[in-house]
RNA sequence: GGGCGCGUAGCUCAGCGGUAGAGCACUACCUUGACAUGGUAGGGGUCACAGGUUCGAUCCCUGUCGCGCCCACCA
């Protein structure tokens, strides 16, 4: 006997370990050898991390797909596996050892720290996986990876060599994105850019020996110049004064009139007393200050551009912390940048070169991780040549094969694969994959899988043995992750897995790694696999909280699944998440939806309990086809068509309808009506029509637990191993029962009739409410001008009516009796004679409004097929439906005119 | 500056060329042998605004206003 209300606590528990035992989510099962491979790879956690709502979301829905293909016998793998997460992980593993007042990772060595680092991941890194398991996902956990095991590490060596070989990864100088706290290079998607309050600072430059010009002050309407002053200085201005220490020129714009005899001449670089050239470069802009720009190629993206035009020295003036190094004038070294941003101010003011300084609000850069400022600073780095690489992906898109959902996303997929830089790969950190390069004493570069390859390489070029250093950096973390859905495979061995399994069916991923990773895994798996990773990008959206802001620790406004998981359940919280994942717009979670979720998985666990206690048991070999009542024919339409709907909306990730179709079906449809007019069939005594609604509401009940099933697999799973007859167990578990498919139930009289029933029930419950009879008081109901089948109709469902709209006798009559509420039901007029009951007034108003409503129909009507256009124009079944409608309304209208005459003549 | 998206019931959101929906909240009544985490009934909307296309626009197009996000950024 199932218990009055359902504990998720005690089933999740007990579920899992069915599932387990079986084995039920491992690929490759020997009776699916034969049928079709889907697969998805887990967008890999990251070890140090924990679940969170975007997670929760991610992979609900990529169980939602799983376990939906599963049940449609398809071989499914769902590869699990986790990240190394380099810098996070890193950072985590740097803090608690400060926490331990422990000593620093520089002091212990790369080799111990290494160790500390294995160590935290041993002992931590399991607990996403435990959440994710607690989420319901239904991973293979048997295959279980993490980028740094030594197969994955394998294929990255291999990536990396041939990568360098193919002349797509090389050693670079130039200018990164420098984190000075970390000491290591960023990749530009690892950089925010951050708005912040800050100063411009307008310096002059003297000219040098002694130069001077005009320089224009005014200028009239027409924009001439109309007077002058005399200058023998050019004004630069800068948020960063610091910088002025390595700049190696001042840009004007080739056509800026004011400044045209200046070009080719040279400033006296204040402080540092270097003379430097004025030159003149389209990326001056003579509407920004006063036109003429200091040029930094050493510290600044876009001078960096310029100093390469005009063959313009680097003066790199920052150590690894981003201290002034002995490029600079003596008293400016070992300064902290910010200390000598400063000094460089004051100094310069002193000298009386400091024109003026604005307040100014400017985008700075930060790292994503740390959030330390960072500077541009040159440095030698590993790259990829991404633009090479991107060619195939973006040709893949543009030809269909990787489909993205929503399309829209294609754009932005396209925006960024046709712009990509090279790609710094490089990281100054040692957790994480070490770059299989070595240097020979003079610097060359032996790039090979293991050190005795590098050896070997050497030892045949110098002619003799040399001592090689292996290359000290990292590669970035997505690096490794790009090879994920090939290396997860056992790639680069030839393994069954990767010949069955890649490509990959599908992709759930958030728009927000997109570049991070979808991009990148395409480019990689198009080189290496020379075939698309997979066949469909599903981008969702991000969760946010109930405020539409974005959910972060420092806001406080984090909502943990685990929490949610504990209070509502797991089922409750994927289905809201699934319930809410329209496509294009982010979700607002709120308790309140996880909540009324919660009460769904109670109502069903309640029919279920229903149909036990009424002895609604399955029937082997049940065949809805072949049922003879019209409530059971009807319900096995709905069935079809929820089915129908489910599928359809899984099929084409419209996760939000699928959820729909089946919430409204098992609510609205079964336990609303299908159930309640069941229940007289159930207590009545045609024992035929009662053994066929048990066996088919048992068979309706198995429906909506699959249908259900990737949506919540904790309850339905529960609700299948027991809604069986005693002793009797099912061949099989539920997320491995085949989907539902069906042919042919619907049918049109048995909906009619059951329209007509609820219709009639409905009306009668709405006019006992509007005209204040008490819920619980019985009235008699009589049924006048009945067609035949209308006559039939209420004989057939006598016992029902009377149960659902609290009627005591049902009679039939040729005329309404005087004092009745009355109910226009298509030919029928259903009369509640309630003289003395009910004020006629009431009835009158109520009778009055509906009159006017149809009649404000009928005119909307009219006034359509008035129009000639309209007529002609429209197509012909609207035409047509229009007119139907009208005649209904028409008919309507006339009998409750009719209805109020008697109401009238009564009074 | 470029791109994407969103303005629909009090709130959170679906939807869609022809009759505007859900959940929550609200109001009234109801402990009826599955379920009060429930039932029944009800109130509540110029579908942001202005033009256009169309027989017909909440839906398609253009523009305006408001909001959000992504990318690139001018010293």
């Amino acid at each position: 006997m199932l218990e009055k209300t359902y504990q998720p606590k005690t089933i999740e528990a007990r579920v899992h370990q069915d599932w387990s035992k079986a084995r039920a989510f491992e690929a490759g099962r020997p009776e699916r050898a034969k049928a079709p491979a889907y697969s998805i790879v887990i967008p890999p956690p990251n070890v140090t991390g924990s679940l969170h709502m975007g997670h929760a979301l991610n992979n609900t829905l990529q169980d939602v797909l799983c376990r939906f293909e599963r049940m449609r016998g398809k071989d499914v793998l769902w590869q699990p596996g986790t990240d190394h997460a380099g810098i996070a992980t890193q950072l985590v593993v740097e803090k608690q050892m400060m926490e331990r007042q422990e000593p620093h990772r520089r002091t212990i060595g790369r080799e111990k720290f290494l160790e500390k680092v294995w160590a935290w991941k041993a002992e931590s890194g399991g607990t996403i996986i435990n959440q994710l398991k607690r989420l319901g996902a239904s991973c293979d956990w048997s295959r279980e990876r993490f980028t740094m095991d030594e197969g994955l590490s394998a294929a990255v060596l291999k990536v990396f060599v041939d990568l360098y070989n193919q002349g797509l990864i090389y050693r670079d100088k130039r200018l990164v994105n420098w984190d000075p706290e970390f000491q290591s290079a960023l990749s530009d998607l690892e950089v925010d850019m951050v708005e912040l309050k800050g100063s411009l600072w307008h310096f002059r430059y003297p000219l040098s020996g002694g130069l001077s010009y005009r320089f224009p002050t005014a200028y009239d309407e027409g924009g001439a110049a109309v007077a002058w002053e005399a200058r023998n200085f050019i004004v630069v201005a800068t948020t960063r004064p610091e910088t002025m220490l390595g700049d190696t020129a001042v840009a004007v714009h080739p056509e800026d009139a004011r400044y045209q005899d200046l070009i080719g001449k040279t400033v006296m670089l204040p402080l540092v007393g270097r003379e430097i050239p004025i030159i003149a470069d389209e990326y001056s802009n003579p509407e920004i200050g006063s036109g003429a720009v200091k040029i930094t190629p050493a510290h600044d993206f876009n001078d960096y551009q310029v100093g390469k035009r005009h063959n313009l020295p680097l003066i790199n003036i920052f150590d690894a912390k981003a201290q002034l190094n002995d490029n600079v004038p003596a008293k400016y070294r070992g300064l902290d940048r910010l200390v000598a941003r400063k000094e460089v101010v004051a100094d310069l003011e002193a000298q009386g070169l400091l024109e003026k300084v604005e307040p100014t609000v400017h985008a700075v850069p930060h790292a994503q991780r740390g959030n330390a400022l960072i500077e541009p600073w040159l440095t030698d780095q590993w790259y990829v040549n991404a633009a090479e690489l991107a060619k195939r992906a973006i040709a893949a898109v543009e030809d269909g094969s990787t489909k993205f959902i929503p399309k829209n996303w294609e754009k932005t997929y396209f925006e960024w694969m046709r712009n990509i830089q090279p790609w710094c790969i490089s990281r100054q950190l040692w957790w994480g994959h070490q770059i299989p390069a070595w240097y020979g004493p003079d610097g060359r570069i032996f790039v090979a899988l293991d050190e005795a390859d590098a050896q070997r390489a050497a030892a045949q070029h110098y002619q003799q043995d040399v001592r090689l250093r292996r290359d000290e950096d990292v590669l970035d973390t997505w690096f490794s992750s790009a090879l994920w859905p090939f290396s997860t495979l056992g790639w680069p061995q030839q393994t069954p897995e990767l010949s069955r399994y890649y490509p990959t069916s599908a992709l759930v991923t958030g728009f927000d790694i997109i570049f991070f990773w979808v991009a990148r895994m395409m480019m990689m798996g198009l080189h290496f696999m020379r075939e698309i990773p997979f066949h469909d990008v599903y981008i969702h959206a991000l969760v946010r909280d109930d405020k539409g802001q974005k959910m972060s620790k420092t806001r406080g406004n984090v909502m943990d699944p685990l929490g949610m998981i504990d209070q509502y359940g797991a089922d409750a919280l994927r289905f809201t998440l699934a319930a809410m994942a329209a496509q294009g717009r982010d979700i607002k979670l709120s308790t309140h939806r996880v909540e009324g979720y919660r009460n769904f998985a109670t109502k069903l666990w309640n029919a279920a309990r229903f149909a036990e206690m009424n002895e609604c048991v399955r029937q082997k070999g049940f065949d809805p086809k072949s049922v003879a009542e019209t409530l059971n024919r009807w319900i096995a339409g709905e069935v079809e068509r929820t089915a129908a709907a489910v599928t359809t909306g899984i099929e084409t990730y419209k996760f939000n309808e699928a959820a729909t179709a089946i919430y409204e079906f098992t609510w609205g449809t079964f336990c609303d009506w299908y159930l309640e007019l069941a229940k007289p069939i159930l207590n009545g005594d045609d024992e035929a029509a009662k053994a066929e609604t048990r066996a088919t509401t048992a068979w309706v009940l198995d429906q909506i637990l699959k249908l259900l099933h990737p949506f919540m697999p904790f309850i339905t799973e529960e609700l299948w191993d027991r809604l069986v007859e005693v002793g009797v167990k099912r061949e099989n578990l539920l997320c491995l029962s085949a989907w539902p498919v069906h042919g042919n139930l619907a049918d049109r009289a048995a909906d009619e009739e059951i329209g007509w029933l609820v219709n009639l029930v409905s009306e009668i419950r709405s006019v006992r409410s509007e005209m204040n009879v008490p819920a619980g008081a019985k009235t008699p109901l009589i049924v006048v001008a009945a067609s035949k089948v209308d006559r039939a109709r209420a004989e057939n469902y006598e016992e029902t009516i009377k149960r659902l709209a609290r009627i005591d006798t049902l009679t039939f009559a040729k005329a309404v009796p005087p004092g009745s509420a009355q109910i226009v039901l298509g030919e029928t007029t259903v009369a509640l004679p309630l003289a003395g009951v009910i004020d006629m007034g009431t009835e009158r108003t109520r009778l009055a409004r509906e009159i006017e409503k149809s009649k404000a129909e009928i005119k909307k009507i009219d006034a359509k097929l008035a129009n000639q256009n309209f007529v002609a124009k429209a197509p012909p079944e609207v035409v047509e439906e229009n007119r139907e409608r009208r005649a209904d309304f028409e008919a309507t209208m006339k009998r409750l005119q009719a209805a109020l005459k008697r109401v009238e003549a009564a009074a």
